[in-house]
RNA sequence: GCGGAUGUGGCGAAAUUGGUAGACGCACUAGACUUAGGAUCUAGCGCCGCGAGGCAUGGGGGUUCGAGUCCCUCCAUCCGCACCA
């Protein structure tokens, strides 16, 4: 072959590896074990976009560099296959979302091996298969029977719960299932009527869902909750331990959000009850001049008196109809109502009124609040609305205002908080007013956090079925370990009923069963657990995808674990990578995982992005101006597809073609073209900008594709999607070849290399394994472009030189160094071959320039010779000699070649 | 509002520890070889200037012999979170 032929090449190898199973993983191996992962795909019906990629050639090029390094490498893929799509879909279709599902997989499967990964798809899984979400069941079933030890710090088997004495069988059942990790309570969930189920707090972003973006509101259901906020603690604390960005631990840290402060009790005036707050300022109590409850308070009725309660059941009223995102709305200005009643300022013993008001949360913290109006901004713009009293009790600069005007919620000296304490730090006297309150029994210190428990249950068809029965008493079972996995039925619609119960329900005969202790009836659940169920665990069971006794093998999990290099996307910051860390320290509690926590380094790739194109339609009209007129017209921009899109210019007839709307369509040019606009946006089937890699690979080989995305720029870096360099990929493709070829034949020369080709080669190895090891593979790119051009001038062709290069080259651009390794006459796959390791005495310099001290001053900077003195006061006299023209005929006393590149000369 | 990230030629970007700013690639210009080329090769390519030289890493200031890199401040863009008591 003249030229490199990457259709024949890369057909060729990708065979190879499937027909030998190039890159199975050995389970038993002496050698050191490596695991790379990649956040697995959901497999949607789009397929696979250039995004997608990016995160998956960079975990490639690691796997195959780890194996070239002696490593044993874990690198899997699989499927993420229940969710909300695949059912939307079959709802629309009647089509059982089994079968979109297992077409799309496919789809998918090809895409990926078209790109030349080398996974080990014997350890593929799919969340959605049986075998696979028996054990997700399992988990399930692990946290329902288990507790937190509060002393300990960690999860128990509710067998091992102390159950206090004296109790009836009610009582004690009612302890034990108030104490389980996965549990059910009565709560106000988000609600999105459009999706037809419930989404965890998580997956509600300003008050819509995550997933296509419909209003969300508050209703109170019975859910499946799972314990997190037991292991808030040890999720904030044990970050430190793991090699992850800084800013998914700060997403992480603020979605726990831990704060430290007290939790104080307002007796009602009349006696009757109590009302409890949080606050992180229980310095200001003095300046609390009255208390406001979130509307769905319980103690709201009983306060409330006769002459106030029709305000406050129309306020109520009105709350409850506000989705969230209304309620989120910042400028609009505070609402609320007077309840009527009064309560007690514990530390002042004032009678102070207690309101409500939607600006407070259910819930956070208590769901009620002391307002201190002269520190909070909040409760001041509260306060001066409503016209209730503000006291400014912290002074940051020691005098009193006589007018407030704004909050200032600084520390500084306590005021206008009796003479006891008047005088102190606010800072000193949170602590010695927290000893007061529990002193008197009106309040203690308190942490409170942000994060709530999670709602686990959907009321949705595909997704796993929660393993437990209901009795016909009430009780709740898991079901027994020997009857999982408890598979999805079969139904005769997958829509969600309208009173918010699952799909599942519609089964009645699946639903109907019997408790296996009582032989007594007893009802299946019919809710399933959420998406991010499966993706919890998912790493733990590539390591024996096949075991059907176990999750996994103790000795393969201790062997495997922790995950070495995960890749994936930012916006799981707080939904899998929070859950899954959850999921691994019961697993880690319960002795079912070797280490706390289960990724130990994790990179997120940047999103590819589209570009979009733009046509302009003239209002009301069948009309289309080009990017220049459209100011001229009053126009609506309207996407179009891409792929009907070159440089900006639209292919008009395919235009017209694409849709029946625009056959009759007329437009205005400019230079008789239509340009288009363009903009920058997230790649989505909606914007018609997706860029789908097959295109690309069948114009330029998998081999140029892997290398221009990672020659793109920073894998952490977001970038819109564009082929203009990509020709450059392409030739440094061909250039390689050519090294290896002298016209139509394959030519290499066994001759000795010269020293200036072993400075180059040995430069190469030292920056591919520098750059590949800090994962920056963008200059790592630019590295063997360099070396190329600089072989390619040489006309080296030598095996020497040539046989390591091909290596190097090999995780990055797998198919080519394949061929050419199989050419050099090597009969075994290159990914058995070792990496060079590069000799230090081919990297040195020929001459180098060093900034020159003379009697401590900095005078000017010096050329070298590579073997003048670089360590202490060696070789005076070269280094003497060339400072001699800067010392006007004095001659050094000394020359001291300081650390950091500074030479420093006393004369 | 709070928090984070980013800002370098016409473009994508390098610069690993404070030490020749712009490597490498695209685009562009000129040339060579060609019947031809969307192939290949050679040279040029930050800005101002004929030149010597001067100016340049979002703006301003500082530390240092020396700053893209460290500190302060302002601006712009993007991304999180958002009445969290």
């Amino acid at each position: 072959m003249s030229e490199y032929n990457f259709r024949e090449v890369e057909q060729k190898w990708q065979a190879y590896w499937k027909e030998n199973k190039t890159f199975k993983t050995k389970e038993r191996s002496d050698k050191p074990k490596y695991y790379v992962l990649d956040m697995f795909p959901y497999p949607s019906g789009a397929g696979l976009h250039v995004g997608h990629p990016l995160g998956y050639i960079a975990t490639d090029i690691v796997a195959r560099y780890k194996r070239l390094k002696g490593f044993n490498v874990l690198h899997p893929m699989g499927f993420d296959s229940f969710g909300l799509p695949a059912e939307q879909y079959a709802i629309k279709t009647g089509q059982h979302p089994a079968l979109t599902t297992d077409a799309n997989i496919k789809r998918f499967k090809e895409q990926l091996n078209v790109l030349g990964f080398s996974y080990d798809w014997d350890k593929e899984i799919r969340t959605s298969d049986p075998s696979y979400y028996k054990w997700t069941q399992w988990i399930f079933l692990q946290l329902f029977n288990s507790y937190f030890d509060e002393e300990k710090k960690k999860a128990r088997p509710i067998s091992e719960l102390p159950i206090p004495e004296g109790f009836t069988k009610e009582e004690r059942r009612q302890y034990i299932d108030d104490r389980r990790l996965a549990y059910q309570d009565e709560i106000a969930v988000n609600w999105c009527p459009a999706l037809g189920t419930v989404l965890a707090n998580e997956e509600v972003i300003g008050g819509v869902s995550e997933r296509g973006g419909f209003p969300v509101i508050r209703k109170p259901m019975k859910q499946w909750m799972m314990r997190i906020t037991a292991y808030a603690d040890r999720l904030l604390d044990e970050l430190a331990d793991v090699d992850w960005p800084e800013s998914i631990k700060l997403s992480q840290k603020n979605w726990i959000g831990k704060s430290l402060g007290a939790e104080i009790i307002f007796k009602t005036a009349e006696g009757s009850g109590e009302i409890k707050v949080f606050s992180t300022r229980p310095d200001t109590i003095f300046g609390a001049t009255y208390v406001v409850l979130s509307p769905e308070h319980p103690l709201v009725d009983s306060i409330t008196t006769v002459d106030q309660k029709e305000a406050i059941e129309a306020y109520k009223e009105e709350a409850a109809k506000k989705s969230d995102l209304e309620r989120q709305e910042l400028d609009k200005s505070k609402t609320g109502v007077f309840t009527g009643g009064y309560v007690i300022n514990p530390m002042t013993g004032e009678k102070i009124p207690a309101w409500i008001s939607d600006y407070v949360l259910i819930s956070y913290g208590t769901g009620a609040i002391m307002a201190v109006p002269a520190h909070d901004e909040r409760d001041f713009e509260f306060a001066t609305k409503f016209g209730l009293p503000i006291r400014q009790v912290v002074s940051e600069d020691g005098s009193e205002k006589p007018n407030i005007e704004a909050a200032t919620p600084g520390h500084g000296t306590i005021i206008n908080s009796g003479d006891r304490y008047n005088g102190l730090h606010s800072k000193e006297f949170i602590k010695i007013v927290i000893d007061q309150m529990e002193a008197d029994g009106t309040g203690k210190g308190a942490i409170n956090y942000k994060l709530r428990d999670w709602v686990f249950t959907r009321q949705r068809y595909w997704g796993e079925p929660i393993p437990v029965i209901h009795t016909e008493d009430g009780e709740v079972k898991g079901i027994p370990e020997s009857e999982l996995p408890l598979v999805l039925p079969e139904v005769d619609s997958y829509q969600p009923a309208e009173d918010g119960s699952s799909p599942l329900a519609r089964n009645e005969e699946w639903v109907k069963t019997t408790d296996p202790e009582t032989g007594k009836p007893a009802m299946r659940e019919t809710n399933t657990m959420p998406q991010w169920a499966g993706s919890c665990w998912y790493y733990l069971r590539y390591l024996q995808p096949d075991n059907d006794k176990r999750l996994g093998d103790q000795e393969a999990i201790k062997y495997w674990s922790p995950v070495d290099l995960y890749v994936g996307g930012a916006e799981h910051a707080v939904l899998h990578l929070l859950y899954a860390r959850f999921w691994h320290k019961v697993l880690f509690d319960l002795g079912h995982v070797s280490h706390r926590e289960p990724f130990q380094k994790l990179v997120n790739q940047g999103m590819i992005q589209g570009t979009s194109s733009f046509v302009y339609r003239v209002k009301d009209t069948n009309t289309f101006v080009s990017y220049g007129l459209k100011g001229n017209y009053d126009v609506t921009p309207i996407h179009v597809d891409v792929n009907l899109v070159d440089k900006d210019i639209l292919d008009i007839e395919a235009f017209k073609n694409s849709s029946p709307e625009y056959r009759d369509a007329s437009f205005e040019l400019e230079h008789g073209k239509y340009v288009c606009g363009a903009e920058v946006e997230k790649m989505s089937k909606s914007k018609l900008n997706v860029v789908s890699p097959d295109h690309i690979v069948s114009k330029y080989g998998a081999d140029t594709m892997r290398m221009y995305e990672m020659f793109l720029g920073p894998l952490e870096q977001n970038k819109p999607w564009n082929t203009n360099g990509i020709d450059g990929v392409f030739k440094f493709i061909r250039k390689f070849w050519r090294l290896f070829h002298d016209g139509e034949t394959f030519s290499i020369s066994g001759e000795a290399p010269t020293a200036a080709e072993m400075k180059i080669l040995h430069k190469t190895i030292k920056k591919t394994q520098d750059d590949i090891e800090r994962l920056s593979l963008n200059t790592s790119v630019s590295g063997f472009m360099i070396t190329v051009n600089e072989l390619s001038s040489l006309k080296c062709n030598k095996r020497a030189i040539l046989e390591p290069l091909t290596i190097l080259v090999s995780p990055f651009a797998p198919h080519l160094s394949e061929e050419l390794w199989s050419l050099l006459g090597h009969s075994t796959s290159i990914s058995e071959a070792s990496m060079p390791t590069h000799d230090e005495q081919y990297l040195k310099e020929d001459a180098f320039e060093y900034p020159v001290m003379i009697n401590g001053k900095m005078r000017t900077k010096m050329t070298f010779a590579a073997d003048a003195p670089n360590g202490d006061i060696e070789n005076e006299v070269l280094a003497a000699e060339v400072v001699m023209k800067w010392t006007e005929g004095k001659k050094p006393k000394k020359v001291i070649i300081v650390p950091k590149k500074i030479v420093n000369i006393v004369v």
